[in-house]
DNA sequence: ATAACATATGAACAGTTATTCAGATGTTCA
DNA sequence: TGAACATCTGAATAACTGTTCATATGTTAT
């Protein structure tokens, strides 16, 4: 209902109104967008990346993660704890050993387009 | 050729060697790991969000985005910076405003994919 | 019950980052 | 040339985040 620009703090004169309205009214709902955002900064951290990336071929529990990545048992414990509350891996323990595997297919389709990107842009 | 696992740093021993050695050779490089946790780095940003999202609906200047985020001018300037250093976005000048639109197609595609995990899981 | 092992967790520290502020640059027009 | 405006930039600050360390929890086997 609110299209009305608020331009007072952007201390900017609004050159395109049109414009600005136009593209309010199709975004996505700001809502949307900070969760966006929050999935792509837990995507957005190098060890994340590769503890997906695995993922992506096999099932694998905390101490063989850590090996394959050659860092210790916590750090990779944390970050899988924040793979698991964005719901992008899920784990099962067995005995002693919790496997994680993921916990959605988008995953490896945004990491394709996003490889994609990177190998144009060089 | 070096598939031995260290795991002088991860204090675990190794439960799987085999599922190790077989992730680690289908693994992408790590560089290219790396890479793309800076690209998933770039959009984990509620405000470089929100300037993409609205930039797939139409080519803005800098002020209008200022505008439409209702943010100051120069917040927005210091993150199209970024997003232009990724290839994310490209520039035009026109006199004195500058408009700023998509550089990637596939920026798109990735949005939509974290778009549908996002609503798949709450 | 106790030792051994895999995993989880909380606190602390170091490094990173988004925004703001002040001011610089570049362009247009009178 | 100088005023007005759009944009850019560097420095400073405040907030956030990943890793490490020490320790806790949970499971198995002796």
């Amino acid at each position: 209902m609110d299209k009305k620009i608020n331009a007072d703090s952007c201390n900017c004169t609004i050159i395109h109104e049109d414009v600005v309205n136009k593209v309010k009214k199709d975004m996505p709902k700001e809502e949307k967008l900070y969760d966006l955002a929050d999935l792509f900064k837990v995507l957005g951290d190098s060890t994340r990346v590769r503890i997906l990336s695995a993922l992506f071929h096999a099932e694998m529990c905390v101490c063989d993660i850590a090996a394959l990545l050659n860092m210790n048992q916590s750090a990779i414990s944390h970050q899988l704890r924040v793979l698991k509350q964005s719901r992008l891996v899920k784990n099962r323990r067995d005995g002693k050993v919790v496997y994680y595997s993921l916990d959605d297919e988008h995953v490896k389709s945004i990491f394709d387009q996003g490889l994609i990107h990177i190998n144009e842009k060089d």
